[in-house]
This record gives C-alpha cells, sequence and structure tokens, in this order.
DNA sequence: CAAAAACGATAGTAATACTATTATATTTGT
DNA sequence: ACAAATATAATAGTATTACTATCGTTTTTG
C-alpha cells in the first residue's frame, strides 16, 4: 500500500520540456536536488549542474528556464505530493481535531523515508523545501509567477488544512493565517535550531517543533 | 520626548568604514534604504546606487565589503533602534501581560512615523525589514556572520520579549520559539496580503495582523 | 601647512545567467 | 525499414554582476 506509484502532475507552465518525460529531464531533476542540498541554491547554478550530469548548460535551459523556475517546480511538486499525504491521512478520519493534529504533523516535520520508486528523492527534497522554499517567492517577480498559476498547490494544502480549522472552529477568524504560520514557522524554526539556536529553544527531542506548533494550534482554537 | 536624538550603534565588524562618520557614508545609507524599498534587494546593485549618489562603485565598497554586509547593517540598526522602543514602552509598566501586548505591537507592525532627524527614513527602513530581512540570514555563509555578532541586536530582541513571556508563565518551554514565530511570522504575513492573499486572510483593518499574533500569544500562555 | 586619509575616475576580472548555432544522434510515424 | 521530426552535444558568445586595483586630486586634521 505504501509503494503504490502515484504519478505528480506540475503545471506545464512550469517547465519548457516535462522533466518526466525523459530520462535527462529526470537526471536534471534528480541531481539538483541532490546539489541544491549539499551547497545550497545560491551556490547551485546549471553549469555546475551541467559538469554533474555530463550534459551542456543549453540542454538543461531546454526543460527550465532559469533555476528559480526549477525551484518553483520542486516546490509545486513537493505540496502536490503533500497533499496527498495529507489525504490519505485523513480519510477515514471522523474526528476533525484528530485529522488537524495529523496534518499539522505532516506539514511540520522534514520527510524521513523515501520510496526508492522513483527519481525523485522525498527525504532531501524536504529539507529544500524546510530550508530554501521561501525563495521560490520571495522575488521581485512573485504576482507574474503567481498569476500564472506557479503556487497553486501550495495555496491548495494550506486552504485544505484552514478547511479543518474551520471544520472545528466556523467562528474563527483567521485560518489560512494560522496554517500558513504554522509551515512557515516549521521551516524558519528548523533552519534557526540549525543555525541560530538563539532565535528558538533547546530541541529535547527531533519532535519538539511539532508540538510546540501543536499546542499553539490546540490552544488557539480551543481544542480539548 | 520623542525627538530626543539617540545614537545607533552598529557593531564594528558589519562595515569598513562606519557610514554615520560621512557625508557620503550617510548619503549610503539613506540612498540605499530608498532604492532597496523601490525595486527590492536582488535589483539593487552597489553600481546603480554609486549612479544614484554621483559617487563611484568603488567608495562604496570602501564603507560596505558587498551589498549583503550593507543589508545586515541596516537590519542590524533597525533592531537595535527597535529595542530602544521596546524599552521605552514598557519601562514603568508593572503588568508583564501589559507589557508584553505591548511589545508584541511593536514587533508586528511597521513604522508609521518618521522622525525626519537622522538620515535614516525609519518607515522606509521598516518596510525593508518586514519585506527583505530574512534575505539577510538565508544565505549560506549565516554561521560564519552569527559568529562575528552580525545578528545579535536581533537576538538580544528576542530574548528581552522571550523574557516577558518567561515572566508570565515560567513553566513555558518555548518562549523563543513563540516570539521568534510571531516577529517572522508578522512579516511573512504582510508579504502575503500584498503578493499572495491565498495564504492568508481578508485583512479587515490594518491591525489585523498584529490582532491575530496578540489573540495567539494570550490564548497559548493563558493570559486573561 | 605638511602628512594622512578620503574620494573620484577609470580599468579590469571572474563568474553568472543566459542565447544562438550547428552537427550528430535518437526517436517515431508510416 | 526509412525518411522526417525531434532531442542532444559541442561550442561560442553576450550582458550583467560583484567585485579588485591603480592613481591622481581633494579634503581633513594634527
Amino acid at each position: 500500500m505504501k509503494n503504490l506509484q502515484i504519478q505528480i502532475e506540475v503545471s506545464t507552465e512550469l517547465y519548457c520540456k516535462n522533466p518526466d518525460s525523459s530520462e535527462l529531464g529526470r537526471k536534471i531533476i534528480s541531481t539538483s536536488i541532490e546539489m541544491i542540498n549539499e551547497m545550497g541554491f545560491e551556490s547551485f547554478t546549471f553549469k555546475k549542474l551541467g559538469i554533474a550530469i555530463n550534459s551542456p548548460e543549453s540542454s538543461i535551459y531546454r526543460y527550465f528556464k532559469n533555476k528559480q523556475t526549477l525551484l518553483i517546480y520542486l516546490t509545486s511538486w513537493y505540496w502536490t505530493w503533500t497533499e496527498y499525504r495529507l489525504v490519505l491521512a485523513t480519510t477515514n478520519v471522523k474526528s476533525p481535531a484528530e485529522r488537524l493534529n495529523k496534518c499539522i504533523e505532516i506539514i511540520t516535520q522534514p520527510v524521513e523515508v523515501d520510496d526508492d520508486i522513483s527519481y525523485v528523492n522525498e527525504v532531501l527534497l524536504s529539507e529544500i523545501i524546510f530550508s530554501e522554499s521561501l525563495k521560490a517567492y520571495h522575488t521581485k517577480n512573485v504576482e507574474e509567477k503567481n498569476k500564472i498559476g506557479s503556487f497553486k498547490s501550495y495555496k491548495s494544502v494550506v486552504q485544505r488544512v484552514s478547511d479543518i480549522v474551520m471544520e472545528i472552529n466556523p467562528l474563527f477568524e483567521y485560518p489560512h493565517m494560522l496554517i500558513s504560520t504554522v509551515i512557515e514557522g516549521a521551516h524558519q524554526q528548523k533552519y534557526f535550531a540549525e543555525h541560530l539556536p538563539a532565535l528558538t529553544d533547546k530541541i529535547k527531542d527531533k519532535n519538539a517543533i511539532t508540538t510546540f506548533y501543536k499546542e499553539l494550534i490546540n490552544q488557539t482554537l480551543n481544542i480539548k
């Protein structure tokens, strides 16, 4: 059941040629995920990627307009995949509070096991999302990118979890604010723990961040 | 009382030559604040700044090693200044809950009036902090920058507000997480409201974000 | 008023983020 | 099986960015 193959569809606006459609395309995705993880998004370039996969830079440009679009592609893939995970984890769970709890776990924790089937390493990809995804939408051309649907899958995840919040507390005025605060917060806190520990607290166990945001939500929505 | 001049001291590690010490230095600061606001940090370059202030690019490099360091200088200035504002707003307020409330207002709202005395336009600077400051520490060399004290003033603000949280609820385990979540969250929500509204909620009045985070904190700490 | 420091003007470099061209290899429709 | 279409490799080239270096002139300061 765990290993059934699902096909992640990414909006056609996010690539020139679908990387899923060829060997080279898949190599571009899998290798870029590894490289961005190792060197960070700024240091990563198409030239370096070309050398790593033994293809000229110009071939990569046939798949992606530029490296920002590649990052958006990756985040889009991640959030589409994550929405599947949310659906899977919440179907047949009656209690909305329990469903919300499950969702918070999924959105606040990096992925720990790769399914080993596709060319996308989900563990490394989730690391990228946690540490680099905000660079996908913190640019001068956000609105343009947003207009062509670049952030649709992320927004969809926020909407889905917000819907559960509204189910629990229909009078709560800021469900989207709450959920995007939790998602972005969880990413940041992990980053702080690794690089700027003074901005966060001693992480006793690896679930501390999830625990914190669960509590935050339960208190805010008066659950239990 | 409002207009008494305070001298903001920025760590000497953050500049080559103190921009506060010369006409050119002050022009670099005031003009870069305007330009970063207008065009965003990515589009801003020392070459463009040089043209704007009618000085060669190389003169700017005599003050700042590079544009990232300039951004860190600006954020450092802002947080040092903000800590003064926090002190001013909380001295002689006995109730810690009331002090915390005041602090949340200050850290979640952009500045609205400039003191018109110094060469630093605080209104524009706070806009930069809200929309661009995360770029100051989201780089490959964060730890190196952190080691030389680049983020000291930001950490100091987080610490100060966390101390109030601990005063209110000494058993609360995650005061720094809570406060940095609120600061970063407020910045992001403002950005979302402007560029990606689906990730936030209808902002009825301009204090909606502050209201949201005040409530979040009050609920989390069981205040009132 | 002499020495030091700051500034302006100009030039130059390596890296980045692309675009363009053309020959070769591979796929695919019939 | 083969011609046509498509994909890729190889190479070259451009504009911009992020600097560094040099040097003559002005300004400051002890």
